[in-house]
DNA sequence: AGCACGCCGACT
DNA sequence: GTCGGCGTGCTC
């Protein structure tokens, strides 16, 4: 017991250990190694990160007192070098601990799993991996053949697609995919995909997607394609809806290699791949990559970082990208890294849909649906077709009122207003869960007439019902109307089978939330409205335009996928400036001109992708505890030298609260650093954790429950 | 983070 | 008299 070994566990910045911790060993055990520890009482799992004594600032540690280590979990191959590099970066550009980082990327089952149990389960899958590759049949067998052999499904590529295929074989990439909603990007990715496992007998590929429900349909498509030519193991899921088992096993299956492709949420860009070779982000605008709590990674931004690390190609792909990812995409003359690769066409001869902006200023007063949109969602039914009617917006009302005295339905324990929900009647807070029966009356003055205000999807649905009440469908039968939200699709498998109604064609009207705006293929749509777009327009939040523009594109999309309705599909927006350059923008569906705008305000205002940010958020038990704290934090970082050096090259704005101030009772506060040097920005940041350490032991932050730094936030 | 130890209110 | 609330403190 003489080897020194520094070993990663799941120890946060704020738990003042933030380093490695050292153990004992016989023999040196390799970097990537999974081992069990002793830590006080209890017994963890850790990841060896180096050999050798511990850093000079642990020299004090008592030599004494190190422990050993209790297990070696040698069953399992350590895990690369690509790996942990990937693991060291991703800790110190969102500021949280190598060990924090290494822990959450590793499936949740592998800590309660003794080496032992382990081994047995090792054991038991290469068991059933050998009698799965015994039932192959002999004409599913990878054959020589060049890669684009595909008995099965034998596909016609468009000429942009081809002409992609061939840039991306090219180049060294990265790839920007920028392709219209019905291009055919699945196609190529799955063709990308296809060259590359063809091209060497072990090579692996991860394909990320925003959302688990969209997982499914892709997994479907990849094992149809590439399950008879590899075995149906060698298609892997990664997502948190999985089981604790599943997860594991299939994180071995990528682990060992035996996975030739991988497809997973924004998780998915840790998983140990050995033989990775392409990464595909799918969506990659999607601000679902970008992860909210814990080490709140971009899983795009890391999966460019990977692809270089592993000399792996990436793959980037959206009809709407984002401006970070259009600019960077740029003529290499004028800087830009990566290659921009275009598919402006619809497959076939569907056009994109025509786009009619009704003038809400002009309609009867406070209508919610417009009489012509109205009458056009009547025909489409009287034809047989389908709508789709989006509002953003869950619930009943998103208030209810007083009529008498100004009481509104606000939540005891946070700064917003409660949801009416009526059909069980209730009052939610979508913040904090909580969730009571709508009182009888009114709670400060006993007025019985208490009334919503505002509109949800559950409103809207009601609504509609009433205003085609008359109308017939072809088969002479009542209109048909579903509802898609959060609440529509709570229970497992709740969506996929409201998303089969809507298939087979036994719904007229859809009416829910942004959630059937993304990924789903409804072939008969020829109807998409969005009843009250305008919000994002003049938000504090500079993204948010750019969110809208990409999601009402992508809403656009859902219509006219079919050929043979397609040319009379529309995407209607009711708006009070119908003349926004952004509607503008979405009618000719002209994605550059809108990020062309957009980025020339990005770049007078000096706002990301031309200046670099992050956010500190701290919670405690008063505002101003929250608030003191961060200011305290400011003005430490002048005094202190490592941290005073760079401020030039800096701005730390004052403390503000946040948006929805208070949650579940706890104040929030934040503040943010912006620089137009991402390098000073992550000098500073890694300087200052210290600074807001030793700041929080003060006696006027003694409210403070705890803080943390989003690096690149996507909302402030 | 976990999990101990430690000191004050409502229950058998 | 105990069960249990969560406030500080420690873990290689």
């Amino acid at each position: 017991m003489t080897i020194l070994n520094q070993v990663l566990l799941h120890t946060p910045a704020y738990s003042q250990m933030a380093g490695a911790l050292t153990y004992l060993s016989d023999a040196p055990l390799p970097p990537g190694t999974l081992v069990r520890v002793p830590l006080g009482q209890r017994e963890l799992l850790a990841v060896v990160w180096n050999n050798g004594p511990a850093q000079p600032s642990d020299a004090a540690l008592d030599p004494a007192r190190l422990r050993p280590i209790a297990a070696v979990l040698d069953a399992l191959p350590p895990l690369n070098a690509s790996w942990r590099a990937l693991i060291s970066f991703a800790a110190s550009y969102y500021q949280r601990t190598a060990g924090e980082v290494a822990l959450a990327a590793l499936p949740p089952q592998l800590r309660d799993l003794s080496s032992v149990q382990l081994a047995r389960k090792l054991k038991k899958l290469a068991k059933a991996a050998a009698a799965v590759s015994l039932d192959t049949p002999i004409d599913a067998l990878p054959t020589p053949e060049g890669h684009t052999n595909n008995a099965v499904h034998p596909v016609v590529l468009s000429d942009e697609q081809t002409k992609v295929i061939s840039q991306f074989h090219q180049n060294p990439g990265p790839f920007l995919l920028f392709g219209a909603t019905g291009s055919g990007k699945t196609e190529v990715f799955m063709q990308c995909t296809a060259e590359l496992l063809a091209s060497s007998p072990d090579a692996q590929a991860l394909v990320m997607v925003p959302e688990i429900n969209l997982t499914p349909q892709l997994e479907d498509r990849f094992k149809a394609r590439f399950g008879s030519r590899y075995g149906a193991d060698a298609v892997v899921s990664m997502h948190s809806g999985m089981t604790p088992a599943q997860r594991l096993n299939n994180w071995l299956a990528a682990h060992s290699g035996a996975a030739r492709i991988v497809l997973g949420t924004r998780m998915a860009v840790f998983a140990s791949m050995p033989q990775l070779k392409l990464i595909i982000v799918d969506e990659e605008h999607d601000p679902s990559y970008k992860s909210g709590e814990g080490a709140r990674y971009s899983a795009r931004d890391l999966a460019i970082y990977r692809g270089r690390l592993e000399g792996a190609k990436v793959l980037l792909g959206s009809a709407t990208p984002s401006l970070e990812s259009w600019y960077h995409s740029r003529p290499a003359a004028e800087g830009g890294r990566y290659l921009r690769l275009a598919m402006p066409s619809r497959i076939g001869s569907g056009k994109l849909p025509l786009v009619r902006r009704v003038d809400m200023n002009h309609q009867p007063k406070s209508c919610v649906i417009s009489p012509s949109l109205l009458a056009a969602i009547a025909q489409r039914i009287t034809r047989g077709e389908q709508s789709m009617v989006f509002l953003n917006r869950r619930g009943y009302a998103p208030v209810l009122q007083c009529t008498d005295c100004d009481w509104k339905s606000e939540c005891p324990h946070c700064s917003a207003y409660r949801v009416f929900h009526k059909i069980d009647r209730t009052l939610r807070c979508h913040h904090c869960g909580l969730t009571e029966r709508v009182p009888r009356a009114c709670p400060a003055c006993g007025n019985p007439d208490i009334a919503p205000l505002g509109r949800g999807t559950e409103r809207l649905e009601e609504h509609l019902a009433e205003l085609l009440a008359e109308t017939r469908r072809p088969d002479g039968q009542p209109v048909r109307i579903v509802r898609i939200d959060a609440d529509t699709t709570r229970h497992k498998g709740a969506l996929e089978s409201q998303l089969a109604q809507v298939h087979t064609g036994d719904v007229d009207v859809l009416v829910g939330t942004q959630m059937i705006a993304k990924g789903h293929d409804f072939r008969r749509i020829t109807l998409v409205a969005a009843v009250n777009p305008d919000n994002a327009l003049f938000s504090s939040d500079f993204r948010a335009s750019e969110r809208l523009f990409s999601l009402l594109m992508q809403a656009a999309g859902r219509a006219g996928r079919d050929e043979a309705v397609a040319n009379q599909s529309e995407m209607w927006l009711q708006t009070c400036h119908p003349t926004h350059p952004l509607y503008e923008a979405l009618k000719k569906h002209d994605y550059p001109a809108f990020a062309a705008s957009q980025l020339k305000e990005r770049l007078q205002a000096a706002m990301p992708p031309f200046s670099f940010q992050a956010l500190v958020r701290a919670e405690a038990r008063t505002q101003d505890a929250a608030q003191g704290f961060l200011n305290l934090a400011s003005q430490a970082a002048a005094r202190q030298s490592d941290t005073a050096g760079l401020l030039a090259q800096l701005t730390l704005y004052p403390a503000v609260p946040m948006s929805i101030a208070r949650i579940a009772n706890v104040e929030r506060a934040q503040m943010l650093v912006e620089s137009p040097s991402r390098a000073a920005l992550q000098r500073f940041l890694s300087a200052w954790q210290g600074v807001l350490h030793n700041t929080r032991t003060q006696p006027e932050c003694k409210g403070v429950i705890r803080w943390a730094i989003d690096v690149d936030p996507l909302s402030i």
